[in-house]
DNA sequence: CTCCCAACCGAACGATCGTTAGTCTCGGAT
DNA sequence: ATCCGAGACTAACGATCGTTCGGTTGGGAG
């Protein structure tokens, strides 16, 4: 892919978080290249695959953070690298993460069909951290896994509306790893 | 305000959570009330208003439930109540908890301006009830009411990517409660 | 030096956008 | 019987939408 086809979906991913897919019009896109709206068809054949590409490119990320998760060390550790490479994603490519969020909605067809089911698939890769944590007795035996993991995923995915790049991701990601595993009233391990 | 313009109302808040705010064209709206484009400004000025007019539909929904929290009790209880509150509105008015959530960035100038005014006194409202459980000894003591409330808040602004009407919304409210005020790991309070 | 091709221009396409204007209908109040 | 006004109609407005197309440009490969 070209350098300013590259540029193109950045500019893309920019202004769909910013303004919307809907209210991004290629007249918005060919200015952010300095550029006539109708050049901007030597680069694609339509805006629809600037939305696409900027949603597989945030699928592709969010996918990738989670595949750099150990396979082994205890569930409370994997759930706390979880957190932090969701969050690092986010604060890294707020762009990509917004579309990947809040505009994959105006994908359509069988591309629609298909970020679904990845992002269905990383929701249950999430979900499978919680079971196996029950399972193995490192989180309460009575915990219910589907609730804990869209309690965990909807702090993470509400992210892109507050965090901004430069936080700091890995400590926030500690602190919300500490209050799902121990709580808000007491201490899980009284001193 | 007249049964055909609460109509049109209902209709758009439908319609800008289904569609989008900017995927909805007034001929949507027309047709879903059997009428022609034209005649929509019989009742309305601009599509515009339609939006305000839901936002701010929202926006009083969830202060209302808010305030029918107890000022009196245990904080786990008003937090519980809140969680509670909170997510019978988004049951019960997906579509207006929809555009009070995603929706309400297409307001323009003054509009927008009052609107996330109230969106941030809410918030303010619930990080109140964590910062007073810390302070009255309810939650433990060193907690950081601004995590602890974003994380509260999160999951529940995340709710209407999800939630349906006719969810147990009381149950749901109250497992996330458990699990927000005792965690994931061990129990508070040991058999 | 010539050629090529990626990139862009300029103009236009038909479709759709939100909105306006003038007219008509009709049920209820005077 | 008359009037009124809410509500809907048709038609059209200028603006903007995403997209197409033939022509121009300029720098690198042969």
């Amino acid at each position: 892919m070209s350098a300013r086809r590259t540029e193109l979906t950045r500019a893309a991913a920019r202004l769909f978080a910013e303004k919307g897919y809907h209210g991004t019009s290629t007249a918005d896109l060919a200015e952010a290249l300095g550029v006539q709206k109708g050049s901007l068809y030597a680069h694609i054949e339509s805006k629809a695959d600037l939305l696409w590409e900027v949603a597989r490119e945030g699928s592709e990320a969010f996918h990738a953070a989670l595949d750099s998760v150990p396979e082994e060390g205890s569930v409370v550790e994997r759930i706390r690298a979880a957190l932090r490479a969701h969050l690092r994603v986010v604060a890294e490519q707020l762009d990509v993460a917004t579309v990947f969020t809040r505009e994959w909605r105006y994908l359509e067809g069988e591309r629609r069909e298909r970020f679904v089911a990845e992002r269905r698939r990383y929701e249950e890769r999430f979900r499978a951290l919680f079971r196996e944590g029950r399972d193995r007795g490192d989180l309460r035996s009575d915990l219910d896994d589907a609730t804990a993991a869209l309690l965990a995923l909807s702090a993470v995915n509400w992210a892109y509306t507050w965090l901004r790049a430069g936080s700091q991701t890995d400590e926030l990601a500690d602190r919300f790893t500490a209050l799902l595993l121990d709580g808000m009233r007491g201490y899980a391990t009284p001193p």
